[in-house]
DNA sequence: CTGTTTCCGAACAAACTGTTCAATAATTAT
DNA sequence: ATAATTATTGAACAGTTTGTTCGGAAACAG
């Protein structure tokens, strides 16, 4: 792929980062992620067609990273899914969270965090579908299932943001055995 | 009070919902309220300093509504805070909610709902932590309490939500169950 | 009846958005 | 190496939206 367009991209995806640390995604406007980024204004609308594409986009490269890496597919993440610790997904999951790559923490706490937080919520369904069938999760069947489901992922969003909202005290393995109490 | 302030208030609150019925909040535009509510610019810029800020005010109303109802001050609701069955609480808002007075549904599943659930969840915390000296929610000695306290806001929340977004087919009664069970 | 408060609506400056265009630079293909 | 393709630039542009101002009209309170 050709460098100019990688450099730029990633020019703004560092540019609206930093932005976010500083003030909610309505405050920031694209004439100051053209100014953080040091790009053209026709540059951005080339790459983005609004800042809400750009913020989705964002949302999607940071997912593919966490959950790509426990992905079935996925050779080097294999053994979680033969492991005889059945939370250990979710563990793994949060001790994800606890490094906090890419500052993808910053999009859980943020004013307008709903679409970091549908991107989250819909993956974790998923995870939480294929868990049913194993060992991590145990069915309920008193709750109709898209309820049971919505729910688990709901309580593992929440308890991932006390946690970081609590500034992280508590080891991944303490916040793990929470979740599976609170679910 | 001077009807005047009275009636456009209103008349400002009346449109904001109509318009919040058909479009998200971004969209809405305050050139859009004013024709809906058929008032002057400088009209509604003297009641509401920002378009954000009626959101607020609005919720507040709401709430106030809702949440006044199963206040202990309240004498006409006190009877909830005798009654034998510990769900009763969460059972009457259930049923608030289902007879959805002044559509504050609509605020519930809408794009822009992070300052609406802020409320909901707010006043559901305040409420969880009584209730936990009562009896309707039981304590949970292996959880941080403010983990617990909004483990069950959320709950609440999201039970409601799955709820409405299905089409609230299930009576009041059914929904606390599994609310309750789920919590 | 009188003084106060609210409403009106047009006009205004300021900011932001998304597009266009021609010149320039970097990359890829032949 | 050269030509063709593709990306970047930055200024200029029209179109929205925002929030303010102001004088006159209307409604209210005492």
């Amino acid at each position: 792929m050709d460098r100019r367009i990688r450099k730029t991209r990633e020019a703004i995806f560092r540019a609206f980062i930093a932005l976010l640390s500083k003030k909610s995604f309505q405050q920031i406007t694209v004439g100051e992620i053209i100014e953080a980024a040091d790009i053209g204004r026709a540059t951005f609308y080339a790459h983005f067609e609004t800042k809400d594409f750009l913020l989705k986009e964002l949302c999607e490269e940071l997912f593919c990273h966490v959950f790509d890496s426990i992905a079935p597919e996925k050779p080097d993440h294999k053994h979680i899914f033969d492991c005889d610790e059945p939370s250990s997904v979710f563990l793994h999951l949060f001790k994800h969270f606890q490094k906090n790559d890419n500052n993808i923490l910053l999009l859980l706490s943020c004013e307008d965090n709903h679409v970091f937080l549908k991107y989250l919520k819909e993956n974790l369904a998923l995870l939480a579908q294929n868990q049913l069938s194993s060992f991590a999760i145990r069915k309920n069947p008193k709750l109709p299932e898209s309820l049971w489901i919505n729910h688990i992922a709901s309580t593992f969003v929440e308890t991932l943001k006390w946690w970081v909202d609590n500034g992280k005290k508590e080891p991944a393995e303490e916040i793990t055995e929470y979740f599976l109490l609170a679910v």
